[in-house]
Order: structure tokens, then C-alpha cells, then sequence
DNA sequence: CGTAAGTTTGACTTACATCAAGTTTTGTGG
DNA sequence: CCACAAAACTTGATGTAAGTCAAACTTACG
């Protein structure tokens, strides 16, 4: 349906664990197109609280929001290898402005990038702790079921606290709650690898407010 | 810098308070622009929950997270009396084929919105009740102030309900919190409006923790 | 293979929600 | 334009979901 966003003469990039791609506040750098591994993106808070805002997996166009605003607010930073595209910020203004149909698709790509942040905000403006994980878990699967593997299981590439931090609760909780699913066979957790055993009972948990 | 979205041929709407102009669930219906009054934008969670996204004021352009969905995923309801130019879906999709400058100027109107929406996100996820409520001032009254209007006072278009459902907390959190805000001197309510006394102690809330 | 980072689990605390009752504001129909 | 019912707001008392602190356990690297 919508074209997957491609930038002709990007440059490829390959980053270790840790490395950073942009840091919030720096100025437009372009965008980036996650080939291989994954991403977080972190805001912070005026007071210096950390949030991490999305994880990042192959296909995700990074750094849209710097576009209007010149600025990125976020940082990208590589949760292990990566490999991706950069096209420059002078090369995405000049494709903007000259092939309509790279600025037609970038436009679709924005909207769904703006769509899932606003069930984002659903998630962390209405729902308890024990909603968001399951939402949190539904969402990652079904992510990683679109890239062709497992719609029953994932690897977890992020630590407890990162996860908390995402969906706005303490690690402990992120914690908890996991091992609540397990204890009720919704899934079988063993550290990072979830399988998710029973899918319905997840939606289930969001449908109701305890 | 941004150039602001212009549609050619768009119908002039005008609606009164409470009527909608387009339902969660709907398939795209095209993009609004707000020429006056204000509106809502509502989303419901899985279990029923409400949730404000955001209050829209004049020259906001409303719809976009549908253009790659296909489906809005949220309601919008108009506040007060408003006026709006529409543009249909057809036109928009065509506009966005033929007019290179359209989309461009679409894809910064769309990468603002984003921001805007990760910005919210990060009040969401990581702030207290009162920083919530200080930043939800800032922003409105900065946004009173972009047209035109003075920097320091804003009359509120929505109840306190509605600002707790917009920044995750209930209306008495809100209504406490502006009367905790008053009795500091840093604003001064009453019932709908508010004046800004002391702009620099708001910032100064958005610091701390507590 | 040892050390640091991550995770789990329990005990205790707290910020905010909920409930409730009284007061004020708003908007609508006569 | 006014009256008055409904909606919105305020404030206090009480409850609770989730946070924080702490300590023991596990995992993963360098």
C-alpha cells in the first residue's frame, strides 16, 4: 500500500553497540533507514529525566521530526551492530523540493510514524502498568512478525529498565508484571526471550482497567 | 521558515460546539484546517478509557495521521463554533501525486506534528502532575501567543476533565494543582482564565521532581 | 573466571486516584 | 434577558497502584 521510503545515493553506515547516530539538540543531520539491528530513541526531560520514545528495528526511518523543526530532540543510539542508510540533510531538502514522488512517499512515511506515536500517547496517557506491558509485547511481536519471523516469539534486545522506561513505569514493575504473565501461562519468559503463549489472554488484558 | 499548508479548492466548513468532524474508525476523510475556534482530538484505549491527544487551535491541520492508515484513529470534535477549509481525501492523494510543493510543504507540516506528538510523549512518560500542568500552560499560552495574542494570559476553551484526560491525570489533580500554582503566585485562575504571573517559576517547576 | 550489570522479590512509602459533598458557573428554553 | 437545572469546579477524607529502597540471585562479558 504505502511505498517503503527509499533515498537514492544514501550513504550505508555501520555502527557497534552504544555508538550514537545523532544527539538530541544537534542540528538536522538527515535521515537515517535502519537496515540491520536495532535502535533506541531518547529523550530527555527538562528536569533530566530519561525517556526512551521508540525502539527502532530494521526498515524504521529515523530522525523525521528534526525535518520541520531543524533540530532533533532526540538521540539515536545503536542498541547493538547496525547497519543503515544516511542520506544528508541537504540531500532529503533537494529530493523534497525536486522528486515529487520521494516527497509524496516521505509524507506517507511521517504519517505513519506520527499514527503510531499517537497510540503511543494512548498507551501512556490511559493505561495501568500491566496494560502497557501487554500492549508493549502485542505491538513488538506483531513488529517483528512483519519482518518475517515468529509471531509467537521474541528476543528482547532491551534491558527491564529500558522497557520501563518506554512505557512509563519502574523496572521492578516491568519486572513484576512479566513474571505475573508467566505465573498465569500468558507467556513464558526465561530473561530476555518471550514466547507469547496465549495471545488472547494479552488483548484481554486490555480490555480491562486491573 | 516552514512554509504553512496551503490547499487549493478546499470547501469552506463551519460547524458548532460538539459536532464532529470525523469519527475514529472512519476511512480517511481528507485533511482540515482549522481556521478558527478550537477542537479536540479524541482516541479511546481497548478498554473504553478516553483520551485528549490534543487541542487544536487555528491553522492546525487536522487528519493527518490517517493519510497512511486509511483510517482515522481518533475523533475530532469541535470545542466551540469553528470554521475550516476541507480538503478531501481524492484531492489530497492527487495533490500529492501532481504538486511537488504540496508535498513537500505536507511532509513539514507532518514532521512538526510528529515532533509535537513526541513532546507530549515525553510529558506522558516521564513527568510529575504538576510539571505536567506547568508545561500544559507554557505550551498553551505560547501557542495563544504565535497568533497574535498576549503572552501572559489565556482563556481555557476545555474543562479541568478534559486538560486531566489530555495530561494523564484527573480533574482534581488539575484543579488542585492550579489552585497550589495560584496560592504560589505563579498564575493567577479564575474559573476559565488564567494569567501567567510568574512564567520563570512555571519553568522552574518543569526542574524538579517534586 | 571474576566482576559489573541486570533481574527478581519483598517490605515499605507515596503521589495521585477515587469518593463525596458543597459551591459556582454555564447555557438553554421560556 | 432571566431562571434554573445541569455541568463544572473545589476541597477534604480515604484508598491504592505503582514507586522506591534493599538485598540476594543470575547473566554476560572483558
Amino acid at each position: 500500500m504505502t511505498a517503503r521510503l527509499a533515498v537514492p545515493d544514501a550513504r550505508h553506515l555501520r555502527l557497534a553497540r552504544g555508538d550514537v547516530l545523532v544527539r538530541s539538540g544537534a542540528p538536522f543531520a538527515g535521515l537515517y533507514i535502519l537496515r540491520s539491528g536495532s535502535c533506541k530513541q531518547v529523550a530527555v526531560s527538562p528536569d533530566g529525566e530519561e525517556h526512551i520514545l521508540a525502539f527502532c528495528h530494521p526498515g524504521d526511518v529515523l530522525g523525521l521530526e528534526a525535518l520541520a523543526a531543524g533540530t532533533h530532540d532526540a538521540t539515536l543510539c545503536a542498541m547493538e551492530t547496525i547497519t543503515c542508510w544516511h542520506a544528508s540533510a541537504a540531500h532529503v531538502e533537494r529530493l523534497l523540493r525536486e522528486d515529487s514522488a520521494f516527497a509524496a512517499t516521505l509524507a506517507h512515511t511521517l504519517s505513519q510514524a506520527f499514527g503510531r506515536a499517537m497510540r503511543r500517547e494512548l498507551r501512556l496517557g490511559t493505561m495501568t502498568a500491566a496494560q502497557r506491558v501487554a500492549s508493549f509485547l502485542l505491538d513488538l511481536v506483531d513488529r517483528h512478525h512483519a519482518l518475517g519471523f515468529a509471531r509467537d516469539a521474541v528476543e528482547l534486545r532491551m534491558t527491564r529498565a529500558e522497557i520501563g522506561s518506554h512505557l512509563g513505569v519502574s523496572a521492578e514493575t516491568v519486572s513484576r508484571t512479566l513474571a505475573r504473565f508467566h505465573v498465569q501461562r500468558h507467556i513464558a519468559v526465561t530473561g530476555r526471550s518471550v514466547r507469547l503463549c496465549d495471545r488472547a489472554a494479552l488483548l484481554r488484558v486490555l480490555l480491562h482497567r486491573d
